[in-house]
Parts: C-alpha cells; sequence; structure tokens
RNA sequence: GCGGGUGUAGCUCAGUGGUAGAGCGUCACGUUGCCAACGUGACUGUCGUCGGUUCGAAUCCGAUCACCCGCUCCA
C-alpha cells in the first residue's frame, strides 16, 4: 500500500484542538484565562519536546568529541546585556523608517515644523545635524524661515503621515515610537531599586560566550570546538501569534562553535548541512524545508552569514533556526566590557586570537510544533476488513467520501514519538491474556516508553495509539499463550506481523533509532 | 499596535430574556477472537472574567482577558 505525501496544510484549529484532547499543549494556567504568549506542555508535549532535546543534544555534543555542553543560569549579570548589545540600544523608544529600513531613537530626533501649525510637511532630522532648510524649499515649498525646530516627542502620532523621516524625502515613512527592550526585567534581592535590576536572558547563547575563558580552561579542548546548551529564555515579544510559533517563553538549543578566523564560510555550510540532514532524521520532509540566505542589509553587521532554516506552517513559511557566522563579535564586546582576555593560543601556528565562532541557533517550541504540523493527517481508510487504497483526506471536506471512514493519526517519526509501542491484551476479562500483556509491557516498558490499554474493543485501541502517534502496537492473544508469538501493528500501514516475544526487543530497537 | 471575528462540558457545537443541552470523548460493569461494535450506568459547567440594565441575563449593554483571521511587528 502506497502513502500520499502529505501535501495539505492541517488547520492550526483542528491541530490545537487535538494537542488539548490529547495531552500535548496546553494554555498556561488556562483556568485564570491563561496569559498571551505562554503555553505549558502536557504529559505527551513533554515527551515530544524531551525526545527533540535529546536528540539534538545526542547529534551534536555526545556524538561530537569537539563539542561540550553547559548550562548556564537564566539570570546573568546585567553587564553581559550591555556587552551583548542587548541593552543600551533597545531601552529607549525607536522609530523605524518603513522606506529606508533605518531605525532612530526617538529623544535623539528633533523635527522643523512650521510656525503656524499650518497643515504642511515637517522634516524630521538627527539632533547633531542642522536643520533641513534645503528639504523645506525643495520638497516642502515652503520658506525655512518660517520653521522652528520641536522635539520628535512632542509631535502627535496622528501627524506622522506629513512628518518626512531623516534619510529619504517622502512623508509617513516613519512609524510610532516605540520601546524596543524586549527583556523582562526583574530585581535581585527583595529591593525593589535600579541597582538590583536584572534581566531574564533573552538568549541562552551569552551564557556560552560568558563562560568561554572557563569552558576553554577545563574542557581540554582545542580548535575549533564547540559549546553547546539547551534552555529556556525570554522575549517580551510584541506580538506572540501563530499558536506555540512565536512564545514570550520559549526554548532554544543553540551551538557555539568557535573556529580560526577565515575559516568561517566553510564552517557555516558545514553546520548548515548537519543541521538540515538533522532536520530530515526527526521527520521534516526536505520539500517542506527552506534556506533563507542572509544577505546585504538583512544581515546583521557582525555577522559574515547567515541561513535560517524555514518550514512550511500552515500559517506561512517560518524560520526554526538561525545558523550564523557572527565573527569574534560576542567574545570581542565580552573582553572589553569584562576586561578579561578572552584570546585563545593555538599551539600549532603559535598565533594569539579571538577565536570566531559559528552559531546554530534553534527553537525547540518551534521544533516541536512543526513537527505537529507535519505528523497530523486525517486519513479516510476503506470500510470493512481488506482492500482499498488509504487515501489523505481533504482538510476542507467534513465527511469522509460513501465506503470511507476517516482515521487522525500523527505520523512521528518513531525517534520521536512520545510512546514507542503499546501493549494489548486481546481480551480483557481473560486473566492469562491479561498476565501475558503484563508480563510483555513491564519487560518493554524498561527501555521505551510504552502505554499499556485493555480498555474496549481492540481497533479502538489501535486508533487510540494512531492520535498519539505510537508507531507500533502490540497484541497478546490466544497464539501468544501457545507459541509466544504476537502481532505487532505498523501505526502507518496498519498492517501487522507476527513475531515471537524473543525477538521484539530487537524489532523495536531497530525501527525507533535516531 | 490597528481592524474584524469568536468565547457554553475534555473536544466539536446547538441554545436570542424565564429550570443548562446534543454528539463525540472519558470512567465502571457486562459483552466482544484484530481496526473508532453493542448494552447499562456514571462523570464533567460559577455559559471566559468583572460590572451594568432587568422581577429575572448564557442571551441585552460596557469594560477586560484569551484565542482566531487580516495588516503591522519580529534586535
Amino acid at each position: 500500500m502506497t502513502m500520499k505525501p502529505n501535501d495539505y496544510h492541517v488547520s492550526m484549529d483542528a491541530l490545537s484542538s487535538l494537542c488539548k484532547r490529547r495531552g500535548f499543549i496546553f494554555q498556561t494556567s488556562e483556568i485564570y484565562g491563561g496569559i498571551n504568549g505562554f503555553w505549558d506542555y502536557g504529559p505527551l508535549g513533554v515527551e515530544l519536546k524531551r525526545n527533540i532535546k535529546e536528540s539534538w543534544w545526542k547529534s551534536v555534543v555526545q556524538t561530537r568529541e569537539n563539542v561540550v555542553g553547559l548550562d548556564s543560569s537564566i539570570i546573568m549579570h546585567p553587564r553581559v546585556w550591555e556587552a551583548s548589545g542587548h541593552i543600551g540600544n533597545f531601552k529607549d523608544p525607536m522609530v523605524d523608517c518603513r522606506e529606508t529600513k533605518s531605525r532612530y531613537r526617538a529623544d535623539q530626533i528633533l523635527v522643523f515644523k512650521h510656525k503656524s501649525n499650518a497643515a504642511t510637511l515637517m522634516f524630521a532630522y538627527p539632533e547633531d545635524e542642522a536643520p533641513p532648510a534645503k528639504k523645506v524649499k525643495k520638497i516642502g515649498k515652503q520658506r525655512a524661515d518660517d520653521y522652528e525646530t520641536v522635539p520628535l516627542m512632542d509631535i502627535p502620532v496622528e501627524n506622522y503621515d506629513r512628518l518626512v523621516g531623516p534619510d529619504t524625502n517622502e512623508a509617513g515613512t516613519l512609524t510610532e515610537p516605540r520601546a524596543f527592550n524586549l527583556m523582562f526585567k526583574t530585581f535581585v534581592g527583595p529591593l525593589e531599586e535600579s541597582a538590583n535590576v536584572a534581566y531574564l536572558r533573552p538568549e541562552t547563547a551569552q551564557g556560552i560566550f560568558a563562560q568561554f575563558g572557563n569552558v576553554l580552561a577545563t574542557a581540554r579542548q582545542k580548535m575549533p570546538f564547540g559549546i553547546a546548551q539547551i534552555g529556556k529564555a525570554f522575549r517580551n515579544e510584541i506580538n506572540p501569534r501563530n499558536y506555540t510559533f512565536r512564545s514570550r517563553e520559549f526554548e532554544q538549543m543553540e551551538l557555539e562553535f568557535f573556529i580560526q578566523p577565515g575559516t568561517d564560510a566553510e564552517w557555516h555550510e558545514y553546520w548548515v548541512a548537519e543541521r538540515l540532514s538533522w532536520y530530515g532524521k526527526v521527520g521534516l520532509p526536505e520539500g517542506r524545508m527552506h534556506r533563507d540566505i542572509h544577505e546585504g542589509d538583512a544581515l546583521a553587521h557582525y555577522a559574515s552569514a547567515c541561513t535560517d532554516i524555514m518550514y512550511d506552517f500552515p500559517f506561512g513559511t517560518q524560520e526554526l533556526e538561525g545558523i550564523a557566522a557572527r565573527g569574534n563579535f560576542d567574545l570581542t564586546q565580552h573582553q572589553k566590557t569584562s576586561g578579561k582576555g578572552l584570546e585563545y593560543f593555538d599551539e600549532e601556528t603559535k598565533e594569539k586570537y579571538l577565536p570566531h565562532v559559528i552559531e546554530p541557533s534553534a527553537g525547540v517550541d518551534r521544533i516541536a510544533l512543526a513537527l505537529l504540523c507535519e505528523a497530523y493527517r486525517v486519513e479516510w481508510i476503506p470500510k470493512g476488513k481488506e482492500g482499498g487504497e488509504v487515501v489523505t483526506a481533504d482538510p476542507d471536506a467534513r465527511q469522509a467520501p460513501e465506503g470511507y471512514e476517516a482515521r487522525t493519526v500523527l505520523r512521528f517519526a518513531p525517534c520521536i514519538a512520545p510512546y514507542k509501542v503499546a501493549v494489548f491484551p486481546l481480551l480483557k476479562n481473560k486473566p492469562e491474556l491479561v498476565a501475558k500483556a503484563r508480563e510483555v509491557f513491564d519487560r518493554l516498558n524498561e527501555r521505551w516508553t510504552c502505554f499499556y490499554d485493555q480498555a474496549g474493543a481492540i481497533g479502538r485501541r489501535y486508533r487510540r495509539q494512531d492520535e498519539i502517534g505510537t508507531p507500533l502496537g502490540i497484541t497478546i492473544d490466544f497464539d501468544t499463550l501457545e507459541d509466544d508469538t504476537v502481532t505487532v501493528r505498523d501505526r502507518d500501514t496498519m498492517e501487522q506481523i507476527r513475531m515471537p516475544i524473543s525477538e521484539l526487543e530487537n524489532y523495536i530497537a531497530e525501527r525507533v533509532r535516531f
């Protein structure tokens, strides 16, 4: 039997409904009405996330001699954020120019406007420059003598439509001033004083840079080598949206891979390829994955390359991971701000340098969401026992066509499925079957997450497991009592094979391997 | 942030001023020899929250919160 590819997009309503119903994802503190941008993972969701993180850790850290792990604290010294540029650039109200994409501090911008308050054009300019008298003449067709200077903050936002930005000749391109500090602020110690202000980290990366010296001194690593970290990060997003995609509290998996300066391009390419291969293994097909290569203006000023790994979500193609070549921007900043030397002495070349870094930075929650979107199918299967082709349901159709019935299934890659195996006695009122099933369950449960179920008809139990993505179902029947064989039912094909209990562990190990 | 929409049982939803409902699900018992069977019974609600109008509000009004859609935004 051939399966059609998942060539349609699940509706996010249907997905979030299933996630709630089956215990993957809940709204945080739901009984109090929830909070925008925060989500909880239920019993199945937490297993899914653990599998994603463990798979990443294994692939990036444990199977590599030259990558080590770190678990840094969420609250760090505030000067970390000064060094990284997270404080300073973003604590003041900013205005953006929609046309030139420039960003200005609103309190450093002045406005040249007509003294009479007439509805003529107004001209914004930086406070350290002279008023733009020429623009008044050329674009505004007015006399500069009739104009006066006022702070930008005094201009009502509703008049921005006749405000010309500093680097443009067109009116109405400036956004209203907005505070851009997206870091959560808190206080260390019981006194809420400004001296005690601290921040929840907006990324895990800076913990790695701040401990670069200690790891270098203790881990006996030589260039190139990496430091990896998985942990929570917090951003006070203006507008969380798309289910769990943009949350205010989220989990990152970040690697800082330190390299000799000049080898940036090759290592960047290497990690893009490594990471794409990992996405394939956890179940995101090539056809749904894209690289977004940042160039020119889209590149941060310190980066020499950045490739985003994108996935086709139902709500659009969105970033799962960014892989940036950040040069030595961060180590330079921390060295400067802390006054502590962070240079590396290369015994081979007898050179001392600040290593460059390649940073693959992935969002665990986004990957979990992508895996759920990808895995979710409603299939129409022929009624009756045998034959007929399974088709992927039209997502807009409300009912299966005549002769078919709907089946909801999460086709997770087995390595990330919350439960690997479900074990069923064929009938619950036959003590011999139940006893044997418990015996098989206990044995398998030592190695894998297993689910035992004896409630209801066997077909119903299979379907329940389909809906939570359990790849294998094992049924103990009367033949088992005779010859110690069981049926193993495949989630995707719904086909069954008969197998001795003694072979089960090898078979499962092979099927669920990463 | 702006505009529109929606909030009733775990899920999907009906209920337009007069005693809170259905299907599915969940659980128990019985039945059941492999793909959402059946029977009986049980569970679940401050009708998102707060306030107002009214003799009386799930229903009308206001505010607020959350979610969805479209813009916007996303170092």
